[in-house]
RNA sequence: GGGCGCGUAGCUCAGUUGGUUAGAGCGCCUGCUUCACACGCAGGAGGCCCGGGGUUCGAGUCCCUGCGCGCCCACCA
């Protein structure tokens, strides 16, 4: 069999790739016994493009779905993308404003239009990326959030909550950003210190000389001031409450209220108040039934409410504000003052709060049983401490904002009548106006947040509202894997919708991973171009590589920093599995073994024996890792079996027992069917090498759709001799080393005691071949520590030996006297458990024979 | 203002319920072109586990406290 010397990933990764789409692996089997293991894909964004952060998501998920399947579960994983309301819609616009064309010039039916067919076009980038990286879901399954097939579950939810009376449509002051020209969620807006000033103003109070000094973040908004709050247990204002003042450059005379909301201690005690424009003000100018005077339009610009400064970009205004107060004279000073500004997520642009007619979705309720959920562990977050993120959260929600003015999303499900303003919601289009019977209907034309329908997204992709086999087999899903970006946006809300719409749980478990950063700690982000393009490095490294460096470093709750190091390091994993494979199949070929996987012959020899202890250890452990989400373990685990046990020891060993057309012997047997174990174990992380490789050994199916378990056999006895073996090994390795010794074949003695005799007898052959040293073998009793190498060598470096040998009894009589002095303590042995103890006089033997084999080594050099 | 997390080898990080020489990978040093692999093999050096206090027979691990760093949430003008 031709195998090349190092591992080309990229000559067999698309072959694969291409492979398992072709041969529909993946596609689940509702009627498939139990038990059942499903997960749904965080719908990425049509406009996106994978990203490291997708990379390990799916690294993990695919790992986690593999394994999953191996075990025989009924596996589902459900793929699909997000349609992204204003981030798509954005995207749509720009390529429009190149053509110079703008979205209201072409109407909203031609604008749809549009972005459907720029999503066809270009919408499958990050799903046909998936398929490159060879991730197992479900195609046949596929879904997008905005889809004919979804829509349906988007209408019913909405239709359900509203008849529930948990959507509401009222004017209330949202976050509004003036370039999307929408209105946005909390969550939505993103925000950020900086550092401004504190204008202190003076309004001359009516009637007298007297002045009142408000203080105000935003000098632009007085002139939407309908009220000056001051608070009832300041003494200072208190005589001036019922009295107005003259609000400057508006010429209007506005009333001093009482309210708590005015903080004595904060600027002049005073506070101006806006209902329009603030959302404290709002509030406060509900409670003092104060008029709302909207001085900024939706365009950040100035109202013709706002008197001389009309037409003005609200920052201008601003300026111009201050400029004419401090002309007047009524400017008490300005501070620097450091201050949050609310952006928008999007498109960074500073958001004004204004009030809007929106749709809103009561979340206390559904909170509340979302609540109960963690509670009682129907949900349970791994790692456990994001339930105190998200019991805070939860427990401090507010309404949530559901409409947006924008083109690109599912349509509000509601009539407005153009008569009697009535407003029908309806699954169905309207035709007649409920209450007057008027044709004259109209659809409300916003649409709803994009998270809305991702957040009907484990039910909705599963047939949901109809009870399809699908929703019954594979709902509640298994568990959820997600970076903790979206816990809010997207976790929270699905587990809000998903109890109040189905009555269940959409998942049992929350894995939250943390964030993929550069090799410096900080974000990778485009602008610091700092950010590591996923399909590059699978290009270049093998995805398998970029999966196991992934993996390794994903501890449970903290962020990843990546570093080519460690791709370095994967790469050479998988150069290893292939170099291994390549021992085996250029033997298989000198011994006329055929390619297959036998079953295992009967373990006689003491290496086949271990190994199969160590892989019964392996599996084992990797299987409780799987369970317990606890992935850089898995890799580790392997690694470790794969590299340090399988090749450094056991191949080893074993390739000086094959013999040239010896056809199928023990060995073979058990040699080849540790190898496939050990493939099979490797598969979920490592699809596309072992995919190759078990075709190697002619098979005919997939790897993917093996069975777990593996051949382990459990054999502690094993274990330990082959660990006085390995002492002995090393032991000569480092005397040779230590002894300049070279690399040519020594003689050498090895003296053994009793207990050790028949084993290293029975091993004579395998030490000397993996020491390169011919030992006579020789009975010694009693001796320390139960063997002794001795090389017989002309040019020893006596005095290096020397000093370490001094070195190493100075290190072993200190430990003798510690477990001494603790073995002499009698609190120590009262409380102690007995097993404790017994393992300390057992180290403190050890530790005894190896100070006297060094002292005797020490003698012998002299 | 609340909440969460981090600090262990030069670097990136593991370290289960407290249990006795604190581990890995990379890097470093020494030797090796040995017919699977130099993307390799063998051997090795390197740690007041951030500081201080406490609980305990025993603390990297639990408690308190200080320092340093990061993140999230929040309508203080």
């Amino acid at each position: 069999m031709e195998i090349e010397k190092i591992y080309e990933p990229q000559k067999t990764e698309s072959r694969w790739s291409q492979f398992w789409l072709d041969s529909n692996l993946y596609r689940a089997d509702p009627s498939a016994p139990p038990p059942v293991f499903s997960i749904v894909i965080p719908p990425p964004n049509v406009t996106g493009s994978l990203h490291m952060g997708h990379m390990l998501d799916h690294t993990i998920m695919d790992a986690a779905v593999r394994w999953h399947r191996m075990r025989g579960d009924n596996t589902l994983w459900l793929p699909g993308t997000d349609h992204a309301g204003i981030a798509t819609q954005l995207m749509v616009e720009r390529m429009l404003a190149e053509q110079g064309i703008t979205r209201k010039q072409l109407g909203r039916e031609e604008f749809e239009r549009r972005v459907w067919e720029w999503k066809e076009k270009y919408g499958s980038r990050i799903t046909d990326q998936m398929k490159h990286i060879g991730d197992s879901v479900d195609w046949s399954r596929e879904q997008f959030t905005l889809s004919a097939e979804l829509s349906p579950a988007v209408i019913e939810a909405f239709v359900r909550l509203y008849e529930k009376g948990l959507i509401y449509r009222g004017a209330y002051m949202v976050n509004w950003c003036p370039r999307c020209q929408t209105a946005i969620s909390d969550l939505e807006t993103v925000h950020q210190e900086s550092q401004g000033s504190l204008w202190h103003i003076k309004y001359p109070i009516s009637g007298t000389d007297r002045f009142l000094t408000v203080a105000t973040t935003r000098p632009e908004t007085m002139l939407g001031d309908t009220a000056v709050a001051i608070n009832a247990k300041d003494a200072r204002y208190f005589d001036l409450h019922g009295q107005t003042v003259r609000l400057p450059l508006m010429d209007r005379e506005i009333p001093i209220v009482l309210d708590d909301m005015a903080d004595p201690a904060f600027g002049s005690g005073a506070v101006k108040v806006t209902p329009a424009h603030d959302p404290n003000d709002f509030e406060l100018g509900k409670r003092h039934n104060l008029p709302r005077i909207q001085v900024i339009d939706e365009q950040g610009h100035m109202t013709a409410q706002a008197g001389a400064y009309a037409g003005l970009d609200r920052f201008e205004a601003r300026r111009r504000v201050v400029a004419d107060l401090e002309k007047l004279g009524l400017l008490a000073k300005i501070e620097p003052h450091h201050l949050s500004i609310g952006r928008c997520d999007r498109c960074k642009t500073v958001i004004e709060p204004l009030v809007s007619t929106q749709w809103f979705l009561k979340t206390k309720p559904l909170a509340a049983k979302a609540l109960e959920a963690a509670a009682d562990g129907s949900i349970r977050f791994v790692p456990d401490n994001w339930n105190a993120t998200y019991l805070n959260w939860m427990t401090n929600i507010r309404d949530w904002c559901i409409s947006r003015q924008l083109w690109w999303g599912h349509r509000i499900p509601a009539w407005h009548c153009g008569d009697c303003r009535e407003i029908t919601v309806a699954r169905t289009q309207v035709e007649t106006c409920p209450k007057c019977g008027s044709a004259n209907l109209e659809q409300d034309s916003d649409v709803l947040d994009t998270w809305f329908s991702s957040g009907l997204w484990p039910f909705s992709t599963l047939g949901w509202p109809n009870q399809t086999q699908d929703l019954a087999t594979y709902y509640p899903t298994s568990v959820l894997i997600t970076g903790f970006d979206i816990l809010f946006f997207w976790v929270a809300r699905m587990i809000m919708l998903g109890i109040e719409l189905t009555g269940q749980v959409p998942f049992r478990q929350v894995h939250m991973h943390g964030l993929v950063r550069a090799g410096d700690g900080t974000k990778m982000s485009k602008t610091k171009g700092n950010v590591i393009d996923p399909l590059d490095i699978t290009a270049k490294f093998g995805t398998d590589a970029v999966r196991v460096s992934l993996l390794i470093g994903v501890a449970a709750g903290t962020d990843i920093v990546y570093t080519e190091e460690k791709l370095t390091a994967a790469r050479g994993f998988a150069n290893k599995i292939w170099n291994a494979s390549r021992l085996l199949f250029l033997n298989m070929d000198r011994s006329g073994v055929m390619p297959a996987v036998p079953e295992p012959g009967a373990l006689v020899e003491l290496e086949d024996r271990w190994i199969f202890n160590e892989l019964h250890r392996t599996a084992d452990g990797v299987n409780r890792a799987f369970e317990n989400h606890r992935y850089h373990e898995v890799a580790e685990t392997l690694w470790h079996f794969f590299w340090h046990d399988f090749c450094d020891w056991y191949l080893e060993i074993k390739k000086q027992r094959l013999v040239e057309n010896s056809g199928l012997t023990n060995d073979w047997k058990n040699l080849l069917s540790v190898f496939a174990s050990a493939l099979k174990l490797l598969h979920p992380i490592m699809p596309f090498l072992t995919e190759e490789l078990w075709s190697k050994l002619d098979q005919t199916t997939s790897i993917s759709l093996e069975r777990y378990p593996v051949a382990g056999v459990m054999d502690e006895a094993a274990g330990r001799q082959m660990a006085v073996l390995q002492k002995i090994i090393t032991e000569a390795r480092t005397q040779r080393a230590n002894g300049n010794l070279g690399m040519k074949t020594l003689e050498g003695q090895l003296f053994v005691d009793e207990a050790a005799g028949p084993l290293v007898e029975a091993q004579a052959a395998v030490i000397d071949k993996l020491t390169n040293v011919k030992f006579t073998v020789q009975r010694e009793n009693p001796l320390p520590g139960g063997f002794r190498v001795v090389l017989i060598a002309p040019a020893q470096d006596t005095a290096a030996q020397r000093v370490r040998l001094e070195k190493e009894i100075a290190q072993h009589q200190k430990l003798v006297a510690d477990k001494d002095r603790q073995l002499q303590n009698e609190k120590f042995m009262q409380s102690a458990p007995a097993h404790i103890v017994e393992s300390l006089r057992v180290k403190r033997a050890e530790y005894q024979e190896q100070l006297e084999k060094s002292r005797a080594a020490l003698g012998g050099l002299a």
